[in-house]
DNA sequence: TGTACATCAGTGAACGCGCGTTCACTGATGTAC
DNA sequence: TGTACATCAGTGAACGCGCGTTCACTGATGTAC
C-alpha cells in the first residue's frame, strides 16, 4: 500500500493523489474475491473511497482498467520469469526448472492478476498493448527454450518455439486447474509445483536433455 | 435444435414445451458470444422467447442454470473421452492419442460448454454434482493412463494419477490458450492438435513408452 | 366418451436496486511573472 | 516572495436503463371417475 508521501497517517484531502494505483489495488482485491467479472467500475471507486465519477478521470471505462491491470500483470510476469531464468545460470537446465516454478508461483501468489491476464475475456484485438506485454513474457520462455535446445546435438534439436509452447501450455494448465488461489481450484494429492517439476523432467527426458547438463 | 414433437413448423402455444432445453441452448449461444459472464437470466429468457419470469419455473437462479450447463458439459465430455478411448483398442498407445485429441476437439467444437465447465467461476463447493461430473470425465483419462502404464515394466511404471494429471494439464493448457473458439484465443503457427500430439509424443518418450507398443 | 378438477408452466405488470455515465461545479496544485 | 491564473482531479446530484425477483393471474395439460 504505497499511498502518497506523508506516511500512513497522512489522510488525503480533496485530491486522492494516487487514485490510479488505488483503483488497481481495489480491482485486484475485488477480482481475487469474485473473479474478473465480479466487480464493477462503481465497486472499484467505492473501494478506493472516491465518488463513482472519479475513475473516469483515469480510465475510459471498466475494460480499460481491466486491460491496464492485465498489461501490468504481464509486465510483472515477464520480469518474474526473466529473474528466474537469470541468463541461464548456473546451467540452462537448472534455470529452466526455475522458470517453470516461477510461472506457478505467479499464479499462486497473484491469482487476481493471473485471472485478469488469462481469464478476463478481454478481446486481444481491442487491446494490443496487452497482447504485446503477453508476448514479452512469452519471449522470456522462448529464450530459455532456445538456450536449452542449444545444449542438444543439432540433429536432435527440437524447434524452440514448439518447446516454449509446450512448457507454457503445461504450466498454464497446471496453474489454471490446480494452482490458482480461488474457489474454482480443484484439489489434488500433490503440490502443483511437484506436479510441474515431474512433468518437465519427463518431457525433457523425452527430448533427450540429460539431467546433469 | 430438438423442439417438441410436431416438426419445425409447429409453433408452440401458451406452453413452451421445452423451455429447459431452450434456455440451455440460448445460454450456450450467449456464452459463446460474450463469455460465461456475458449473459443474464433475462437475456436467456429473451433469447428463448419467453417472459423474464418463466425461467424461474426451471432454475432457482442464473447460477443453477450455469451449473446445469457445466454438469451436462462434463457428462458429454466424459462420453467423448470414453468414446475416443474405446477400451484402449487397437493399442493403448494409439487410443491414448485419440483421447488427447478428443480433449481439444471438445474445446474447439463446444467452446461455450468448455467455458461453462472451466471458466464460469462457479464455486465447486456449492455445486457438488458439477464436481462429480468433472471427476467422471477425469476418471476416463485416469483409466487410459492406467492401461498405458501397464505396458511398461513395473520398475519403470509411473503413477497413473500423476500421468493423468500431466496429460489433463497439458491438454487443458493448450485448449485454454490456443484451441478455444473465441476472441481470447492466441494465435500460433501450428494447429493445437499438432502441438498436443508432439507434446504427448515427447512426454511418452520420456516415460519410456515405445511408439510401436 | 365426457366432464370436473388439480396441476403445471407460462404471462405481464410491478418493484427496488445498482450500474454506467454525464454534468456543472469546486478544491488543490503548479506556474508565470 | 507574492499573486493571478490555468489546469488538474476530485464532488455529488441526476438520469435512464436493465436486471432480478415477486405476484396474482391464466391457458394448457393430465387424470379420476
Amino acid at each position: 500500500m504505497a499511498w502518497q508521501k506523508g506516511g500512513p497517517g497522512a489522510r488525503r484531502g480533496y485530491h486522492h493523489g494516487n487514485l490510479r494505483e488505488a483503483l488497481i489495488a481495489a480491482a485486484l482485491e475485488l477480482i481475487s474475491k469474485k473473479g474478473p467479472a465480479g466487480f464493477t467500475f462503481a465497486d472499484a471507486a467505492r473501494a478506493a473511497g472516491v465518488s463513482p465519477a472519479a475513475p473516469y478521470r483515469h480510465y475510459r471505462d471498466r475494460d480499460a482498467l481491466l486491460a491496464d491491470i492485465a498489461r501490468r500483470g504481464f509486465d510483472a510476469f515477464a520480469d518474474a520469469l526473466a529473474k528466474a531464468w537469470n541468463d541461464g545460470k548456473p546451467t540452462p537446465r537448472a534455470a529452466f526448472e526455475r522458470v517453470g516454478r516461477a510461472y506457478l508461483d505467479f499464479a499462486a501468489k497473484e491469482p487476481a492478476q493471473f485471472s485478469a491476464m488469462f481469464e478476463s475475456g478481454l478481446p486481444m484485438g481491442d487491446h494490443p498493448e496487452v497482447r504485446e506485454a503477453g508476448e514479452r513474457a512469452f519471449a522470456v520462455l522462448r529464450q530459455a527454450c532456445d538456450a536449452l535446445a542449444a545444449t542438444l546435438p543439432p540433429a536432435k534439436r527440437p524447434p524452440s518455439l514448439m518447446m516454449a509452447l509446450h512448457i507454457w501450455s503445461l504450466s498454464h494448465g497446471i496453474a489454471a486447474l490446480f494452482s490458482r488461489g480461488d474457489a474454482a481450484r480443484r484439489p489434488i494429492p500433490m503440490s502443483a509445483e511437484d506436479l510441474l517439476e515431474a512433468a518437465v523432467l519427463i518431457y525433457l527426458d523425452g527430448l533427450g536433455v540429460t539431467s546433469d547438463k
